[in-house]
DNA sequence: TGGCTGTTATAATATGGATATAACAACAGG
DNA sequence: CCTGTTGTTATATCCATATTATAACAGCCA
């Protein structure tokens, strides 16, 4: 999987690696059992801190979508914890739909937009 | 329409205001027209600093969700460009999609989510 | 043993969030 | 005209976080 870094954006590349890695994992670009680059050689490849990719596991372990063996460095384990999830997910959605709404994008054009994003990755 | 800051939160402070005034605005607690408080009295009701509460009016504004008038404060007004929107929302709705996809939270699982939103505020 | 893994510690730098104090120009109302 | 309010701007300080750097440690494997 191909990851790139914008060093332009105000998003924190720790969490861009997070995000992009969370994507390749729902994408199945990553697979449960996978093993992600070691820290060390991933922080080579896109040229930054063996920390920043640090925090990225040490954040993905947290929330349940790696597990972390010594051996095998960050290994892809998605902890399907629904409820947390849902809750966390509800907030988000009441934010986004508040937007759309403001900006008179109809709830059938959402409906349509997740139907296309789940189109586009298949 | 009550503003209410969770100083434990992780978000920032101006952040939590932007988003309850697109929420109030969406969920027409705010109605096209309406004057925000000053920045004055709002940093004043909810005990914060006046430079926050502008920081939050500056991010809005630039956003366009309200315009500003020497003589009447903030006002709600909304510009609706919806090709800039439906960017950012197309985006933002990627990842949330796969992160609940991870979870295995199901595709008609998140159109139900959307239903509820709308039927809670109405 | 040598080399890989994650982990931890410490420090330096930079950026951003929040606060504080202060001043300015524009306007409304008395 | 004067006073008070508006948003706006300019500093300055404090603190938290993001990023980098260097270094060391323990576990494991060939």
């Amino acid at each position: 999987m191909i990851i790139e870094i914008d060093f332009n954006s105000d998003e924190a590349i720790y969490l861009q690696l997070r995000n992009q890695i969370i994507m390749g994992i729902a994408t199945s670009q990553f697979q449960e059992g996978d093993s992600l680059p070691s820290v060390r050689q991933l922080a080579e490849l896109v040229g930054i801190n063996m920390h920043t990719v640090n925090k990225a596991y040490t954040v993905l372990k947290q929330e349940g979508f790696v597990k972390v063996d010594r051996r095998r460095g960050a290994v892809i384990a998605v902890d399907a914890d629904r409820a947390r999830t849902l809750t966390g997910l509800r907030k988000q959605l009441q934010l986004i739909l508040a937007e759309s709404s403001c900006r008179n994008i109809s709830k059938e054009e959402i409906h349509e937009l997740i139907e296309e994003i789940y189109e586009e990755y298949r």
